[in-house]
Order: structure tokens, then sequence, then C-alpha cells
RNA sequence: GGGUGGUUAGUUCAGAGGAAGAACGCUUCCUUGACGCGGAAGAGGUCGCAGGUUCGAGUCCUGCACCACCCA
């Protein structure tokens, strides 16, 4: 066995490695599970991306998170089952084959809804398994063949049966409300799928004639052309200036229709005049005061956002921004425009296609979500689910304590479309699972299925169980459910997570998952969101192919802070490609002394130096951190912490120090003996890394040959040096100071560092700590590079022409002869004195307040007077010197 | 209007009662047998502002300012 040149290529290259090991991990079924009693499972259902979608960073980070997790759990012996899927979009995915189509001039219309359904299932054969390859190139340890789409025939089945059972149940109703109407979209949307933007805006004063008599009133409007709606103008009843007016008629300018002054407590006595118009049929609080009040609310935009019929021949046709302007200018004109003042106020736009919504009537299905709310907020409140970071909760609390009716119905063609019939003959609805045949009713065979699909976020939000083979009782759903953690961004805490726990405490009886961790959202180096428009996206596919998938991932977990968002940036990335490069390169000097010959045995104690204990003691310490912050999902900290411990302490450290062992210039024991802590350490590490950076550790773990298998049906890595970490490295810290104070004095009088020097003294008072030292003599002068030591306790005889530096537990000497330039020396020792007083003088005010000494911990007073003491030890030691330097 | 988070080194961020940390960038030196995607040594911070609690405050409390985001 001779030392020769590592096999490896001098950088990491992980393009080779991570298509080779997904291949393989997925042949060799690494990542399937099926139930097994013998084993705990541990399961999770993956947040299912848009079947149109292509994965972002925020998807990059979500599957590296949870990849994270599901093969820790591995690795921990758990039968870990993530279920991968896709939802199907209604919205999005009926836009992107509309558009398509238009391509070709064609419009769904032309098709009709059975062949543009038909289009729809071709596009997503074709090209909805786009994210799943692309969640394989991140390296995601799905069980792929569990995977499912919410419109697949088991999941529709369930949408089904949950519909059902929520109408019988009176928890499904429909009804003519206002709902949010996207003009564009020709849909209805949720509240949650809106999104509210501030906008500039103009408050139109528009005087309304009394009917009777001379004068009027002044109401102020944001939206002149809703004024052809105006059934009533409201005051507040403790209005004094405007409630004189309750009572009274006046007449709606333009269009002449008298209309009452009515008071309610909706009114915002300090907005515009106090008096508003009350249209019913397009503003959401108008609708409700128009229920309270009994009036007939009077539509005149239709579903496209023009004016109809009714807004009257001046105006019919009329896009509404169009009639606004038409209705200013004639509102002016005729002399009912009072003034105009600038007026800011916010705008509600479709979060698909950013068309401002129209509040608009209509029949729609509604879900009645505060029964399923409270069952959903005591489960959070007992702690049953936890939601990690748990700040979340009160946003959670807050929003399901004022959870409004959810809009379900929406106006496409594809989705689920809702399973109730209405009967042509006597009106009634049928609502079945199964397609019936004739009215539940009356027995006509006259019914017509509703034309409306259900919102995704319905199916989504069975996906827990409906995935699992709900409503069927299967032994996937027996084993797994609930399954054990969740994770997503904040940004569908309200869409998704809610609902599931709603759905699934209400069909399941049960929690979804006992986990709800919450991430950070992605952003770009400067905190904004990323997004096409901006221009800002990092695409993580183009990092994974410039980077490798392992790089990524390790980026993302270690910018992962609990309660805080990712701002990511290229230069980021590479910081982290550096430390694969720094690992790699690790490796290929282990693989000198590992890869050949026979593998090292388990040396005795007595054969393991201090570096050897030390470093065994950090990797125990590391591996409870590791499990630790794991455990609680503080993913940064985790891989922070391995980071420190690979660079700051295995490969600068470790690694040089047990290099003249590896060698054998200490002998063949010894050789056996750093072999053994190398295999020892280098294999935990691997096994550590494995859930953050799967592919590079996979490859140097088949290298050195530590099992056939994968590293991943390894057992987690145990503590059991024995060593204890708090004695190993405090001594090892003193070493490093050693080290450190040496090479610095070079550093002062630009002494190069490849330049041998021949003697160095340590002068310490402690015995024991100079026989640590005198033991590992020939290690300080590697580092060093300094010959020979010359060890003294106090007292003893201070060499000349040296540069000194003193440390907490003594002093070293470095004679450098004509070089040193005294005068500078002198200067430095005194600015370093200086420091040291100020120390000194901080320490003595504290030890001289009596309170600090009665209320401090017995520990923190015996530091600051062991401070002191080093301190005066210190000034005591520089006085010395700078009395020899002077002396010459 | 209500709520949440943030404000710490030039930049991006950790740290959450006992003498300020990392990465990147910057300065100087080094083709040392794993690694220049590297090594060594440095410079750089009254921890947003004002009060308070405490023997002691980036760290806890109150107020303010500014920046994000969420919900009305």
């Amino acid at each position: 066995m001779t030392d020769k040149g590592p096999e490896l290529s001098k950088a990491y290259d992980p393009s080779p490695i991570e298509d080779k090991w997904y291949a393989w991990w997925l042949e060799t079924e690494l990542f399937s599970s099926t139930p097994d009693e013998e084993k705990e499972p541990f399961s999770i259902v993956i947040p299912p991306p848009n079947v149109t979608g292509s994965l972002h960073m925020g998807h990059a980070l979500n599957n590296t998170l949870q990849d994270i997790t599901c093969r820790y759990m591995r690795m921990k012996g758990k039968n870990v089952m993530w279920l991968p899927g896709t939802d199907h979009a209604g919205i999005a995915t009926q836009n992107v084959v509309e558009r398509q189509l238009q391509e070709q001039g064609i419009s769904r219309h032309d098709l009709g809804r059975d062949a543009f359904v038909e289009k729809v299932w071709e596009w997503k054969e074709e090209y909805g398994s786009r994210i799943i390859n692309q969640l394989k190139k991140l390296g995601a340890s799905c069980d792929w063949s569990r995977e499912r789409f919410t419109m697949d025939e088991g999941l529709s089945r369930a949408v089904r049966a949950v519909f059902v059972r929520l109408y019988e149940e009176g928890l499904v109703y429909k009804g003519k409300y206002i709902i949010n109407w996207c003009p564009r979209c020709h849909t209805a949307l949720s509240d949650l799928e809106v999104e509210h933007e501030p906008a500039e805006g103009i408050l139109y004063y528009v005087r309304y004639p009394f009917v009777d008599g001379d004068g009027g009133v002044t109401v102020a409007t944001t939206r002149p052309e809703t004024i052809l709606g105006a059934v009533a103008v409201a005051v507040h009843p403790r209005d004094e200036g405007n409630a004189g007016y309750i009572g009274r008629q006046v007449r709606v300018p333009l269009c002449g229709r008298e209309i009452p002054i009515i008071e309610d407590n909706m009114v915002d006595p300090e907005f515009g005049t106090g008096l508003v118009k009350i249209t019913p049929a397009h503003d959401p609080n108008d609708f409700l005061v128009g229920v309270r009040h009994d009036l007939e609310p009077v539509q005149v935009i239709d579903e496209t956002g023009r004016m109809n019929e009714k807004a009257g021949p001046d105006f019919e046709g009329l896009d509404r921004f169009e009639a606004r302007r038409k209705i200013v200018e004639m509102l002016e004109r005729e002399g009912y425009l009072v003034r105009k003042d600038r007026h800011d106020h916010s705008v509600g736009r479709c979060y698909r296609c950013g068309t401002m919504i129209e509040p608009y009537l209509s029949e729609q299905w509604f879900v009645k979500t505060a029964p399923l709310a409270k069952e959903a907020i005591e489960a959070v409140r007992e702690k049953r689910i936890e939601i990690i970071p748990e700040q979340w909760e009160n946003t959670y609390f807050q929003w399901m304590e004022n959870i409004r009716d959810w809009c379900i119905s929406r106006q496409l063609w594809w989705g689920h479309r809702i399973p109730a019939w209405t009967c042509e003959k006597c009106g009634s609805l049928t609502v079945s699972e199964q397609d019936p045949d004739r009215c539940e009713k009356c027995g006509s065979l006259e019914i017509n299925q509703e034309e409306d699909v259900l919102d995704t976020w319905f199916s989504s939000a069975l996906w827990p169980f409906s995935t699992l083979g709900w409503p069927d009782d299967t032994e996937d759903l027996k084993y797994y459910y609930p399954t054990d953690l969740l994770t997503t961004g904040f940004d569908i805490l309200f869409f998704w997570v809610a609902r599931m726990i709603m759905m699934g405490l209400k069909f399941m009886k049960d929690i979804p998952f006992r986990t709800v961790y919450i991430h950070a959202l992605v952003r770009d180096e400067e905190g904004r969101k990323m997004s096409k428009s901006r221009g800002n996206v990092i695409d993580p596919l183009e990092i994974i192919g410039e980077y490798g998938a392992d790089s990524l991932r390790l980026t993302l977990a270690a910018l992962t802070v609990q309660g805080r968002d990712i701002f990511l940036s290229r230069e980021r990335i590479e910081a982290y490609r550096h430390f694969l490069n720094k690992l790699w390169n690790a490796a290929r000097f282990a693989e000198m002394y590992l890869c050949n010959g026979q593998k090292p045995e388990k040396p005795e104690k007595a054969f393991l130096r201090d570096h050897d204990r030390w470093i065994l003691a950090r990797r125990d310490k590391i591996i409870g951190e590791v499990s630790n912050y794991l455990d609680t999902y503080h993913y940064g900290e985790a891989a922070r912490s391995l980071y420190e411990f690979v660079w700051g302490e295995f490969c600068d450290w470790f690694l040089e120090m047990a290099k003249p062992a590896l060698r054998n210039e200490e002998g063949p024991t010894r050789r056996e003996a750093a072999r053994w802590v190398l295999q020892e350490v280098l294999g935990d590490v691997l096994k550590l890394l494995h859930p953050f950076i799967p592919f590079v550790t996979e490859e140097l773990w088949h290298l050195f040959r530590f099992g056939d298998d994968s590293i991943e049906r390894e057992s987690w890595p145990v503590a059991d040096s024995g060593f204890d970490d708090a004695e190993e490295s405090r001594k090892m810290s003193i070493f490093q100071e050693i080290v450190r104070g040496f090479r610095n004095l070079r550093a002062e009088v630009g002494f190069p560092p490849q330049k041998k020097l021949e003697t160095g003294h340590l002068v310490f008072d402690d015995g024991n700590l100079l026989a640590d030292l005198k033991r590992n003599a020939d290690l300080l002068s590697l580092l060093t590079k300094i010959s020979s030591f010359n060890f003294s306790s106090a007292g003893g005889q201070r060499p000349s022409q040296a540069l000194t530096a003193v440390l907490p537990f003594g002093e070293i000497f470095l004679p450098v002869g004509d070089v040193l330039d005294v005068a500078a020396e002198i200067s430095r020792l005194q600015q370093e004195k200086e420091k040291i007083e100020k120390a000194v003088e901080k320490s003595r005010t504290k030890l001289e307040n009596e309170k600090f000494l009665q209320n401090a911990p017995v520990e923190v007073v015996e530091k600051e007077k062991l401070r002191l003491e080093e301190s005066m030890e210190k000034i005591n030691n520089i006085d010395h010197n700078l009395e020899s330097l002077r002396r010459g």
C-alpha cells in the first residue's frame, strides 16, 4: 500500500453523478413504501403543484425540505411514504389550452364542452408530467408509483362523495349572492382568489335632486358607472347633519329612478358627505344593505364587464370603464357633478389574470364554513396539529375565526362538474354521487346537470385522504393516515392547509397531519418576489444544470431560517458549491489512505492522539445537534452546523493533523489508528450530509465501499466514542490558539509563512498543559513551520530579540534575530497593553459592584474574576517583555 | 383601519440576558503532495431611534420611525 495520487477528478463535477444515482434509486426502489405493521410509518403528501406548472424556486425549496426530512426519517428506520402528484388547476389549465386553440383561431365554444375537455386531457397527457420530471432532477424521493392527480377517477369519486354529504347536511348550498367575478376568465372566484392592491382613484361627488321640492343631496362614489344601479341612498342613523333626510325620496341622475333615503349602520359618516348610494347588485356591502332593507337589486353590468340594457340606451354595450367616462361627462354636462377629489383606495384583481374584479350578483354554490372551522380551530388550539413556526397559529386563528362562506362554483369547463341536476319539470335539485337518470322528487327524466365545476381547492382539500383511497376503506388509509408532516408556504395557509384540516376532521374524523411546517418565500437578492414580469427569476433547473442539484438543495436548506424569507442569489449558491468541492477534495485526500488495502480495525484507545479524540468527540456532538435540529425542523441550523464542522474542524484541523500519521511518519500502529478515525468520521459526515446533498454523498459512499447498498439504507449515526466534547474541545482550543499565535507573530512582521524558523518558546505555568503541548510538539511544528520548541514554566528565562504574544494561559516567544524591529515591537506591545487595560478596567468596575456580586450567578462572577486575573497576568507579562526589549 | 415579521460588518444573513458571529466582498502573503471552487493572517459593527426593567440588554418591556407582507 503506497501513497499515490487520488483518482477522483480534481474539481467536483455533479452532472455525471446525479442522473446515475437517481436512476439507481428508482431501480432499487429506495423510495417505495408499503404498509408494514412491523415498522413505524412516516407519511407526507406533497403539496400538489399545478399540472401546468414549471418548477420554480418555491417548489425547489418546498420539496428540498420535504426530501431532507424523508431521507432523514428513512435513515432513522421509519417506513417513509412521500406521496407525489399534481392538481388540475382549473383556471390556469383551461387558460393554457384556450390560448393554444386561439393560435389556431378556435375558441372553446367552437369545440363544445366535451371536445374541449378532451383537448385538455390530451394536453395533460403530453405536458402534465413536466413538473414531475423536474422534481426528480431535484432529487425528490417520492414514491412515484403512488402519483396522483386531482382529476383521477378515485379522487373524483372522493370529491363527489364529499360534495353530496355536505349538501345533505346543509353545509353546501346554492344561492344568489354577490361574488367576485373575473370578467376575463368569466368565472366566480373565492374571496381568497382576489388580490388587493392600492390604486389611485377619483371620488366623484354627485348631486341627487329631491323628488319633492328643491335641492337635493350630494353623494360621493368611486364608481359612477354603478349609479345607474342605485336603489337607495343611505346615511348613518347617528349622522346628525344628514339624519334629517331619512325618508325623503331622491331621483337618480341620468336615469330618473326615484329612490328613498334610508338609514344603515354600514355607512361611514366620515366618508365623503356621509351619504352613499346603495347598489346591491354591484357592491358586497350594498348587497347586505339591500337584504336588510328589502331592496330589489338593479343589475346594470353583465358578466363580460359591459353595461346591459338596464343601464339605458345611452350606455348599453359600453365597457364598464368607457361607461364611467361617459357617465362622468354627462353628469358634468347636466350639472350633477359637484366636484372630484383624488382618492386612494384598493382594487381587487383576479389572481390568475390580473383583471379587475367585478362584484357580481349571481347564483353560485357555497360551503358553509363556520361549523367546519370550529373543529379546525380546536385541533390547532389543542395542539393536535402543531404549526411551525408557532407564530403562524395566530394568522390561522384570525382567519378561521372570521371565516366567510366559500364560493366553490366556477364557470369553467375543466374541473369536477358539480353533481347536481335540476329538474325541468318541478325545478327541484337532485344531488347524487351516481349520475341520476331521473328527478329524485318527481321522477321526471328531464333533468340537467349543473354547468359549473368546483373550485380546484375543493379537491385539493381532500388530498391527504383522497390520495390514500378514500372513500374506500383501504390499508393505506389505516396505515398512513393521519400523515405526519405537511410542508408548505404560508401563501396557501388559507387556500389549502386550513381547508384540508376542515375536510380531514369532517370526513376522516381525524386530523390530516400532525405537523404543519410553514417555510419561507424565496425572493431575489433585493427581497422582491421573483416573477417573470420583473425578470428577476432564478430558474432552479438552470441552477441545477450549472451547479448541480446538491448545491441548490444545500443552499436552500442553509438559508432556511424559521420565520424569515429567503433572499437568494447566485453568489450564495456558488458559496455552497464551493463547500461540495471542499468535501469532494477531502474525499480525494481520504481516498489515498482508505481505498487501498485492508479496512482499518478499531484501535485501542491508547493509540489515539489528542486530535483523534477531539474529532471523535466533535463528531458525536454534531450528530446530536444535527439530529435535534432536524427533529425540530431547524433546517438552516442543521445545514450550517455541518458546513462549519466539515470545513472548519474536520478539514482545517483534523486532516492537517492526521497527515503525518497517515503518511506513516508515526509508525504502523498510529497509521492504522489514523486511518480508522478518518474512516469513522468521514463515514458519519457522509451520512449526516446525505439528506441535504444525497447525490454526492451516495457517490462517495460507494467510492469508499463503506457499503454496497445505498447510504440511505444505512442507519443514522450514533454518538458512541465515549469522549467528552467539552474536555477535548477545551484542550484543542488551547492548542489552536497557540498555533494561531505563532502564525500571527510571523504575519505581524511579514515573515514568509513557508520559511522555517528555528525555535519557538512557550512559557506556561500549568504543568498539565505543558505536558499536553510537549506531547503535540511535532504537530505544533507542522502547523507553525517552526522546527523546535522550548517549553518552560513562568519565571524562566525570556529569549531576547523575540516577538512575543500573551495568551490567556501563558506566553509565546518567537526569536527572529535581526529581523526584529525593536521600536515597532515596543509600540505593538504597548497597544496590546492598552487594550487589555481597558478590559481590566471593565472587569474591575464589575467586580467592585456589590450588586453584581450579590445577584449574578456564581459562575459568572467566577468567570469575571478569572478574566481579571488573566488580564493582570497578561499585563505583567507584557511589561516584562517591554522591559527586556528596551534593555535590548 | 387591524395583524405579522424585519431593521446587527460594505452586502446577504445567523445570534435571543453574562466581553459581537458566518458567508460573500475587501487588504496582505502563499503554485506547502486533497482542494486557488484552496490555505494563512487581517481590516471592518455606540446591533434603527428614544425611554424603561435588570448588578448586567442585539437579547426582555413600552413608545416612535422606516421597510416588507397578510387581512379588511
